[in-house]
DNA sequence: TTTGCTTAGTCAAGTGACTTGACCAATGGG
DNA sequence: CCCATTGGTCAAGTCACTTGACTAAGCAAA
């Protein structure tokens, strides 16, 4: 009788599909092959520490974040919901990730409240594959997509295909609260 | 020189991909070959009217729809969003959707507020695959998940897979609005 | 009619991403 | 030492979709 772990194919498949690698440039950068990454991701194997640790770094996540278990409830109430700072998740300063989706979870979505404070903004732009919405419940939000400026106000919302280049700033000196939504698939 | 007709494929493709068909399967059922679909979608071919009047009917679309030109800019400003009223799209009573992404354009997304008007709520649920977020924008929605009620309010969200049933209501006498997206795809 | 050009639509082979099954090799108890 | 596990590989298989070669109908000029 073999003692299992929790499930984590879910979470190395999205992982990966958010860095919009195929099985086989991740078995390529890990060295492995890819039909092991196959059934790993089905859950059909356990990877040894050494090379889950080689496939996490190559994914940007970390090892306890695989096994970290996330809220799977379909309701998370105002205020009760995790927050991602800045220093964990790479999105430049003065934001604040509070999730409505839990990331790392082989979601086809994933979804956020990006509490941006005066003057904070996102770094450089992820180009992943996929698209985006967003939703500005409070506050203004310059939103940059392709070169374009939008100054956008409470109610206005966005859309747009992930691989454009895009970031944001909060130029006001008030909080600024945006609903965000996108998916990583690679169609 | 050929004079050729708007793109339709994508559309095509995305009204197929929120029934959670196959090419197979559409090509089943509109009698016609996978492979003259497939071409379709990538816009390879033109279809002659019969056809397309075939597919549209099995993929419970119209023809001008696919034809009319949606909104593809970036921004849509609050106030200024293209309104579906229950009649057009069958959502049960007394709810508006206030499009953020037009529908039936290719897309991954789709997204949309909701605005439930006292007592009003979906109807019966359309079962297709994918994933469903929300987030309560203003009033109070009784949610119901694969049998469990959830009563939300201001702030509140949901998340869960398409493919279980679910339903909501505005229990409340005042409109309910909750920002809404999904995604068809089959992943 | 005949010749020639397009093009809706088919059939079957091809492709790309992933999965599966047979197998190998190192480890570790009895 | 033997045998059973199990991390990991290689090659064949599968699934959904795409492509290329082809057919047949329509139509125009001669």
């Amino acid at each position: 009788m073999s003692e299992s772990t929790p499930p984590i194919g879910m979470k190395l498949r999205h992982a990966r599909k958010v860095k919009g690698m195929r099985l086989r440039d991740l078995a390529a950068e890990v060295e492995c092959s890819e039909s092991f990454l196959s059934k790993l991701e089905n859950d059909k194997v356990q990877p040894s520490l050494q090379l889950l640790h080689r496939i996490v770094a190559v994914l940007e996540t970390s090892i306890s974040n695989l096994f970290s278990d996330t809220d799977d409830s379909v309701v998370s109430r105002a205020g009760t919901r995790q927050l991602l700072h800045t220093s964990n998740i790479r999105r430049g300063e003065g934001v604040t990730l509070e999730t409505l989706i839990s990331p790392s979870q082989g979601h086809l979505l994933f979804g956020a409240i990006h509490i941006v404070r005066a003057g904070g903004g996102s770094s450089g732009p992820i180009s992943h594959e996929g698209e985006e919405v967003g939703y500005v419940l409070e506050g203004e939000l310059e939103l940059n997509v392709d070169g374009t400026e939008y100054h956008l106000y409470p109610g206005d919302s966005f859309f747009f295909q992930s691989r454009l280049p895009h970031g944001y700033r909060n130029p006001t000196d008030k909080d600024t609260r945006v609903l965000w939504v996108n998916t990583p698939s690679t169609f």
